[in-house]
RNA sequence: GCCCCCAUCGUCUAGAGGCCUAGGACACCUCCCUUUCACGGAGGCGACGGGGAUUCGAAUUCCCCUGGGGGUACCA
């Protein structure tokens, strides 16, 4: 049998993570098996899809490699099929109009409530009389269509995740709506429940992967492929992504969508790598880095976790510095740009082209995060930058002064092209002043990049040397130290 | 409330009866490298939720308890 999986996103926001990892396994699923993995936007609630949703969504996808085989497909676009769906099975008897009001089954819930029961649909209307109908009808009233679920039942399947699932009928709540309120003559809104199968059928897919909080849809789902005469797909319940305090993430928790990660500096390699990581380990587990494509090599289900995993951004933040440190600065740079024109870093992205990727190569290896690069960089950019608290602290003690301006003057006739002219001039100052090597570096860190912390000194004076900063912000310095 | 699922270090996980005095990774701590800041390297801390049962032997199988999660729409 081929393989046919799908993602199945719902434009109501924007690419959220656990969509994106639901949508990394149906990939790694298909290209592990040679099949197609198949794009679907399911927007049937035209109130809350929104086209912005789904432009976020797609191209959420497109950046973390998620390239699919056909769509995307619009449910939006396909309401004639739902709609002859659900006329057939009326037709056969598998569904029936119900014109209980939204009121009547309120009234319903709370007394079931009361009495510590499941809500659940009576079934009330499943054998109403063409008279009892007409009656309704002249009422006013506007029927639901239901489908007709046997509370006698037992549905199981063969979960790839979860091995043996059973539902009984009885626990799905009573007769399911499949379409919204409507003229009777008409047919309403198809609901998702519905729409899914009759989607799944017809694009033939072989394999429902999606999260775990599915599983109660799936037994309900089940029931409709059969009324259909359609075969069932296998399926696959994933784990969820947990927030760090263990339930579901959800927007609320901060950062979920992936359109988030990635302005946050986040690498789609990491992102997807860590996505993978969440509920999945390769056979040689000690291997944590992988691509997608290596994964896929590799994926099946029966590696999947069944507890949900939780969310850790150490792990993240770790994972991309492992990619960002091994990324070649050229590549690098053009990454860094958009975060330092952000910034309002003045910069000719062609002309400065050699300055920048120094710097590329200068920061890289010490960042976990692209969006760092702003506030990094920001000495080598600004000449008229403010010094830090601790910066000015140091240069206000004792012997820093006569250090800077050791500095200031051997510079005026030394030639800074290379490290090792730098240090050079460091070694001299240090023996004419006599004091502390690391008392010189110190100084000059605080009078060079105006903080006490922050990339390789001496490459950063050469950085800052070819742009003319060296000597203007050292004048600064020394009129601090000075106490001027 | 009812239904379903899950349960190994703080976190992500390996482990499919003896290879486990439970392995790896993140985080944390220490040391090394560096007379700056990082990166990097080497160590350390740290878990099988509890109770029964099966077995010569259980993290691994079964049962109960506890804990956690998900679901319970005319949303998806």
């Amino acid at each position: 049998m081929s393989v046919r999986v799908r993602i199945a996103p719902s434009p109501t926001g924007n690419l959220h993570i656990g969509t994106a990892r639901t949508a990394v396994f149906n990939w790694l699923y298909a290209r592990h098996h040679g099949g197609q993995f198949i794009l679907r936007i399911e927007d049937t609630d035209l109130e809350r899809s929104r086209p912005e949703f789904t432009q976020n969504i797609l191209e959420g996808f497109q950046w973390l490699g998620l390239e699919w085989d056909e769509g995307p497909f619009f449910q939006s676009e396909r309401m004639d099929l739902y709609k002859a769906a659900v006329k057939t099975l009326l037709e056969k008897g598998f569904a029936y109009r119900c014109y209980v009001s939204e009121e009547e089954l309120n009234d319903l819930r709370a007394s079931q409530e009361a009495k510590g029961q499941a809500p659940r649909y009576d079934n009330r209307h499943r054998n109403l009389t063409p008279e009892q109908e007409a009656e309704f009808q002249a009422e006013g009233r506007l029927p639901v269509i239901r489908f007709k679920i046997d509370d006698q039942r037992d549905i199981r399947w063969t979960d790839l995740v979860r091995g043996t699932v059973t539902w009984s009928g009885a626990d799905l709540g009573g007769d399911m709506v499949i379409a919204r309120r409507a003229p009777a003559d008409e047919i309403g809104q198809p609901l998702y429940n519905f729409v899914v199968v009759v989607d799944d059928v017809d694009m033939k897919i072989s394999h429902v992967i999606r999260g775990e909080d599915h599983v109660a849809n799936t037994a309900k789902q089940i029931l409709i492929y059969e009324a259909l005469g359609a075969s069932v797909p296998d399926f696959s319940h994933t784990p969820l992504i947990l927030s760090p305090t263990g339930k579901k993430l959800s927007k609320r928790d901060g950062v979920t969508s992936i359109s988030d990660f990635q302005s946050m500096g986040y690498l789609s390699q990491a992102m997807g790598n860590y996505m993978t990581l969440l509920g999945w380990s390769p056979p040689d587990s000690t291997q944590e880095l992988f691509t997608l494509e290596g994964a896929a090599k590799e994926f099946d289900f029966d590696r999947v976790n069944k507890a949900g995993a939780k969310f850790d951004w150490d792990k993240l933040n770790w994972l991309n510095s492992q990619y960002i440190h091994s990324m070649p600065a050229a590549d690098l740079v053009a990454l860094f740009i958009p975060y330092w024109e952000k910034a309002g870093y003045k910069f000719d992205a062609e002309g400065d082209r050699p300055w920048l990727e120094t710097i590329a190569a200068l920061i890289g290896p010490g960042m976990s995060r692209l969006d760092e690069a702003a506030d990094i960089c920001q000495y080598l950019f600004v000449p008229d930058m403010a010094f830090t608290e601790a910066a000015t602290q140091h240069l206000q003690q004792e012997g820093v002064a006569s250090v800077l301006k050791a500095v200031s003057a051997a510079l005026a006739d030394a030639s800074m092209t290379e490290a090792s002219d730098a240090q050079t001039l460091i070694k001299g100052v240090t023996k004419s002043e006599n004091v502390k090597k690391g008392f010189v570096m110190k100084s000059l860190r605080a009078g060079l990049t105006c903080d006490l912390k922050g990339p390789d000194l001496v490459e950063s004076w050469l950085l800052l040397h070819q742009r003319g900063i060296d000597r203007t912000r050292l004048d600064q310095a020394i009129a601090i130290a000075e106490g001027a």
